[in-house]
DNA sequence: CATCACCTTCCTAACGGTCGTTAGTCAACT
DNA sequence: AGTTGACTAACGACCGTTAGGAAGGTGATG
């Protein structure tokens, strides 16, 4: 077993494509600047990829299984915590990976603003990660509700929660790392504070 | 005085720009279809406007002063009121408002997506109507503290409440209407336990 | 009042450029 | 021999933009 340093061609075109994607969108990127980052011709990518939506595809699926594979990793993390540090790692873990600027960028974009041919294809993939992370979320919360922690109503916490997260993923991009840790703490400090017994 | 029931075609062409633009964005909107729209012929945009990005800016321009208006009128909803409602009210009101799928579309993409050569341009615009903002919360908050309803950490609310804004616009975009109203509503509900002394 | 120049707003035609894509070829490797 | 992955050349479609002209309205001048 070796570690692979280099990549092969189609590997690389999907890294080109990411960060292209990701900064440009779908229409903004065009083959003949993915071909020239990569070192190859325009018309070489289709020996690879049947079009330009294949291309993006790909990109997306190695996105999602990326962030699930992280997701996953994050999750270990949390095991023998008590229960209101894995709701907060849970939360900084998550704008953390996203600060990654391309990543972030192209989750973003996928989400808020889905290519018009892709807007279906791109909603199914989301699902997945969504009932996951829900589930590893409400299994926290039952556990700190039958510790008398927080309060009973799981429902009014779960939405407020998800408020929190999306506010905090959303400022990653308005804000330098150092201001955008400091309003995760206030944020969460306040969070704590409402939902504590 | 009379209401002014048609548009010139300048103000068509505006119209239907945003609606494309919010849409599609800068790159995914062709002059054609903008021109399809109004009824006209392509080069006949040019009676009106200078270019493409022309077109855009005076778009960009009348969201923000529409934008601003309302916040005027939001303002002036505030007086009178108790600083605990004010402080809902704002943030209820930006969201109603944005929630025009149109505008709601538009502004995000200005804000987490700005073109590239008129990233520079859209900034300077965003920080007038963000000061007029934090100014507004500040003194609501202020209010508050000296009442002694709150916690002396007026940083930590304010940034609790921006990541609640932030999080409950972004949700817009996900929900329907009613499902966005509880969630809001149950955010609120953990944030002002949250500030409270 | 009639004429004229001018401006606005639309048009058709066309420009050069870029887009995504295909065809056909060729060398290298399996 | 067959497959892979690169190439050159070129396709048609569309892009934003410009040129040039027709039609209509406006306002000044005779």
């Amino acid at each position: 077993m070796e570690v692979q340093t280099s990549q092969n061609t189609a590997d690389k075109i999907k890294a080109v494509s990411l960060s292209l994607f990701a900064r440009k969108g779908f229409e903004g990127t065009s083959l003949a600047e993915i071909a020239s980052r990569v070192g190859i011709k325009k018309p070489s990518l289709y020996a690879h990829f049947k079009n330009k939506e294949d291309i993006f595809l790909a990109v997306i699926d190695k996105v999602m299984a990326d962030y699930i594979a992280y997701f996953e990793t994050v999750a270990n993390k949390l095991v023998n915590r008590q229960a209101e540090e894995k709701l907060f790692i849970l939360l900084k873990e998550n704008t953390d990976y996203l600060r990654d600027e391309e990543l972030g960028l192209i989750w973003k974009r996928m989400m808020l603003f889905p290519h018009e041919t892709l807007k279906e294809k791109l909603k199914e993939k989301f699902l997945a990660s969504e009932e996951k992370m829900t589930g590893t979320i409400l299994a926290i919360l039952k556990e700190l509700k039958e510790d008398g922690i927080i309060q009973e109503n799981t429902e009014e916490v779960l939405d407020a929660y998800y408020c929190l997260m999306d506010g905090t993923f959303e400022q990653v991009f308005y804000y330098p790392e150092i201001e955008h840790k400091r309003r995760l703490q206030h944020s969460w400090q306040v969070f704590w504070k409402g939902i504590k017994r």
